[in-house]
DNA sequence: GTCTATATCACGATAGAC
DNA sequence: GTCTATCGTGATATAGAC
């Protein structure tokens, strides 16, 4: 597990930005987290902190990306999937004493207006997500009108309910976004499972 | 429509933090904004830029507490009025560029685990949205419980699909979110109308 | 490729004249 | 209550020795 010097960089980023956000995290910060001084940041990213945080992004989102297929996968009924995504969720940001679990959302409220860059590089993650979670589904038998609909309204549940969770130190978003969604959706079989993307 | 220094300083704050989130918007700008110097701010607000975001917060929180009473209320149909929400939702983000609508979730986001007064203040803004929705929908007749859920429901898809849209620039993620939530209340009947909380 | 030292600038906050 | 000048700090980024 010998991780090199700009894998450092970019886990320490992704660990701060989950928590900070994006303007909140300094260079300097990143060099401590990640024990690199600040000339090997600008040496592996001569684009600076916007290219450390972009990059930071997209190895976070495609790990993340993966979530809910991983968690839908061993259902057979896409109800009880839903419910289950909702409550292994809460469960997991209880676990973590309310840290966020992925830095994504909280950069691209942060920087929507302001840093093109990075707005453009949230949003391929987020159309990312959408298209995978769609695929996925369609894969598991569901047409793909309804696969992409249940996808932007996991995404979407998911990201709202995790704000609220994390501010209000709650299960409860989670637990209701997933008692409210998921009896639309029971006795909507799901087909042999498929292999998780990635 | 004369408005205090204090008041205008309030203002910018908001409307700077609805694009910009909390750390990113520095005391310069906020001067520069509401057209008070420096030493102005200070003087109306002892407690510098934390005390500012807090009091802004919880004004722009109250106003938009008001948007589910607000839009819910000229309708009869607990689905139909879901769907109508979602919609007025992704027509005024479309019309104003998706630009974000309110600060509070972007700035709980970004310091939820850092700057704790003001994570309470967006833990008690939240709340009470939540008291005011559900105490909205129990005069509409909603079971309590129900009401409680449906607010939190609604809150939660609303800040999820505002950050989807917002990043990729698309009204879809709310359209989709009225389109999923919407028929599980459709049929449910919203008695006599009533005041909107303010 | 690693690391130190530093340039340059913006930050939040304060002091104090008016 | 308004406004200017400025303090001390910490920001991003760079230069250049090793």
């Amino acid at each position: 597990m010998a991780r090199s010097t700009r894998e450092s960089i970019l886990t320490a980023a992704a660990e701060l930005m989950r928590h900070r956000g994006y303007a909140a995290v300094a260079m300097k910060d990143l060099a401590a987290a990640s024990g690199a001084p600040i000339g090997s940041l600008y040496h592996h990213f001569p684009g600076g902190k916007v290219q450390i945080a972009r990059e930071a992004l997209v190895n976070a989102g495609a790990a993340y990306g993966m979530l809910i297929p991983t968690l839908v996968d061993p259902h057979d009924d896409l109800g009880e999937a839903v419910e289950a995504l909702f409550a292994q969720a809460a469960d997991d940001m209880a676990a973590t004493g309310y840290a966020n679990m992925c830095p994504v959302a909280s950069v691209a409220a942060e920087i929507a207006d302001t840093v093109d860059e990075l707005r453009q590089a949230t949003a391929e993650i987020f159309d990312g997500w959408l298209d995978g979670g769609a695929a996925y589904f369609t894969k598991r038998g569901l047409p793909p009108a309804q696969a992409r609909d249940v996808t932007v309204a996991l995404v979407g549940a998911l990201e709202g309910a995790f704000i609220l969770a994390r501010t209000l130190r709650s299960r409860e978003p989670l637990l209701v976004a997933g008692r409210v969604l998921a009896p639309g959706y029971r006795g909507v079989a799901l087909g042999a499972h498929a292999a998780v993307p990635g």
